[in-house]
Formats: structure tokens, sequence, C-alpha cells
DNA sequence: AACTCTTCCAACCGCTCTTCT
DNA sequence: AAGAAGAGCGGTTGGAAGAGT
């Protein structure tokens, strides 16, 4: 038989936390740890709260050395860079970012950096679009007929409402993770607004080599926590079934942006006619979706495609391995070193 | 001043994987 | 071995706070 219950769901209290409740939590996690035990933990201080709750509780707030706000420039390209890698792994990433938890990285991203990039991907565009005021006011004048039902972009109100784009085979070409990681790598890998632009690969700047980040997808070379590499050796895991082939465009299993992907390809979509400077996006996705088939070069233009790179792949192991961000460690330790 | 809209983040939900009985 | 609970994680949401009108 399994274990008793979890906790009495109609006897919990939830929403935001009392100082009092937190200063009990604090106090006896302090003292005693957790026990190894969160479910236990409330009733042990009369709290009367899940423990999975206290768990996000001391996790997300109440332990050492937590850092709210205040995300610097580093933290950001860090933060960007491992999303290029990985995804929203928003553990593993907050492994890397010392005082700083899975949840805070989350909300981060959510909340700022997917704006910031968006942004900057939109300030590109208009910038494009100011080198061609004629077409701009044809644009322009053409889309006073689009209802307002139909104009629901809100990146591009004046433009047209578009005919589907043609896929060639079911998928939309903003499969995930490879293309907003080629968005990023295109601004640089960064994105604060000083960064150089990218120059045939040479100025990338990535402040954590990704490429030790993708070893485990590479299935060559263990990293980072236990977990994962669980989940490799699972034939039913994603990882194991997943083809990770970051020149490819690959990726495809990774799960998570789906609706900043929806986003981005929203732009795109709406505006099949006009996607100067979003080629980069799909272009290589469409050249492996549809090998042989011209008709997307053929009414778009892809003048960027052939300078698309990526970044850097020389394998720094190394580093991980020097902050302890190896299979051997508990992984778990990093990301939430319990009090002593 | 009052109202509406937007932004931000703490906390919850639900899922997967692991551990225990 | 099977089934149930625990642990951990990522996605989503509710509401407070701030900004705009």
């Amino acid at each position: 038989m399994g274990r008793a219950p979890c906790c009495d769901k109609a006897n919990v209290k939830k929403g935001p936390w009392s100082p009092e409740e937190d200063a009990k939590l604090k106090s006896y996690i302090e003292q005693h740890g957790t026990g190894g035990n969160w479910i236990a933990l409330p009733q042990k201080i009369g709290l009367k709260r899940c423990g999975k709750s206290c768990r996000l509780r001391w996790l997300n707030y109440l332990r050492p050395n937590i850092r709210h706000g205040g995300f610097s420039e580093e933290e950001d390209n860090i933060i960007c860079s491992l999303y290029i890698s990985i995804g929203s792994r928003w553990s593993v990433i907050a492994a890397q970012l010392p005082g700083r938890t899975d949840n805070d990285i989350k909300n981060y991203w959510n909340t700022r950096l997917k704006k910031k990039l968006l942004g900057k991907q939109r300030k590109e565009q208009q910038a494009r679009r100011g080198s061609c005021p004629k077409q701009e006011m044809k644009r322009a004048s053409g889309n006073a007929m689009v209802s307002d039902n139909e104009n629901l972009n809100p990146y591009w109100p004046e433009l047209p409402v578009p005919a589907p784009i043609p896929y060639p085979n079911e998928e939309p070409r903003f499969n995930d993770h490879s293309s907003i990681r080629r968005l990023l790598i295109r601004l640089g890998g960064r994105f604060s607004d000083d960064g150089q632009p990218l120059q045939n690969g040479t100025n990338l700047h990535l402040p954590i080599d990704i490429s030790s980040v993708q070893q485990p997808f590479d299935h060559s070379v263990n990293f980072l926590s236990s977990a994962p590499m669980n989940a490799l050796n699972n034939p039913r895991s994603e990882f194991a079934n997943a083809e990770y082939n970051m020149e490819g465009g690959g990726l495809h299993m990774l799960q998570g942006q789906n609706s900043f992907l929806a986003e981005l390809e929203e732009m795109v979509c709406s505006n099949p006619q006009r996607v100067d400077g979003l080629e980069f996006l799909y272009a290589q996705d469409m050249a492996n979706n549809k090998p042989g088939s011209t008709s997307y070069e053929q009414s778009l233009s892809w003048g960027e495609t052939s300078s698309l790179v990526y970044p850097p792949v020389a394998s720094n192991y190394e580093g991980l391995q020097q902050q302890g961000v190896t299979q051997e460690h508990d992984f778990d330790e990093l990301r939430y070193p319990t009090p002593r």
C-alpha cells in the first residue's frame, strides 16, 4: 500500500503567507532542517499549510541568500544564453544564478526579458520599414478596409490580414525552441541594447558557454542533475526520444515556450508578405521540412538566411565541472542548499 | 479624485518522476 | 511488481501596486 494522504485539503490555508507563518517556518527549518518530509512539517510546527506550500515558501522566499529583483545585465545574458540552449528549464537556469530562484527567473523572463526581446525585434522591423516610406503608406491605406475583428495583431496593426502561409507539411515552422533560439542568436545572444551586432558569429557574447549545457542533449556527456540524466535513460522520457540537433534547428521536444512562440508566430503569420527581418526565424525549418521545394524562396526573400550563424559550440564542460555542476554532484544541493 | 488598464510576482495547479510500502 | 504518496518542476493565475486617462 501507499502512504498516508499528504494533507487535509479542507483544513489547509491558502493564499499569501503572514509574517507569523514565515517566522514559524523559517525558525523551525533553520533549527531542525526540513527533516526530509515536507508533508509532515506543517503539522510539526502548527501551520495550517500544505507541505507543498511550505516547501515553495521556503525555497522561493525564506531560505538564506535569496535575492529578489534587480537583475543585472550579466544575469540577463546568462538567462538568455541558457534559454537559447535549454529552453524553459528554470531550475537549471536558476542553478547558474546564485541567490535566484526558478520562480523568480521564470517571472522575470515572462514579464520582462520576453518583452524586451520582442520589443527589440519590433524596433528592427520599424527601422527597416522606415527606409521604405512609400510601401509603408500604401500598406497603411490598404489596411483601412480591415475590420476590427480581423485586425487583431497588436504588433502589425497597419498590415493587411494575410492569407495563410501554405505550410508544406502540417507543422507551422515556429516549431518552438529553435525559432526563439534563432531570434535570440540574431540579437547577439544578449538582451542588452549595447551589444554589438552579430557579425559572422564572432561577436556573439554568451556569458556561459551553452555547449556545456547542450551536452546531455547530445547524449554524449553527462551533466547537471541526476534528474535529467535519469530522464535520458528513461525510454518514456522526452529526453530519450528527442532529437537535439542545434544545427538543424531541432530541439523539437522542448516545451513551455508555447505562448511566446505563438506570439512570434502570429507576427509572421499575420503578415506573410512582409516578414522582413523574420526570415531567419523559420527559413531553416522550412528547408528542413520541405527539401527541394522552392515555393518559399520564390515568394519570400530570404536574404538573411545565409548569414544566420550559431553560437560557437566549443566545449566548456570543464567550466561547469569547476562549478561542481556534474552528474556526480547532488544537483538539488546546488539549487537548494540545505541550511547548515 | 475616481476609474481603468497594465505590470508584476507570489502562490497555486497539475503533471512527471522518484520513492516508499 | 504494483500502486500510492512524496518531491520537484513548469505553467498559469489572482490580486496588489503603479501608471495612465
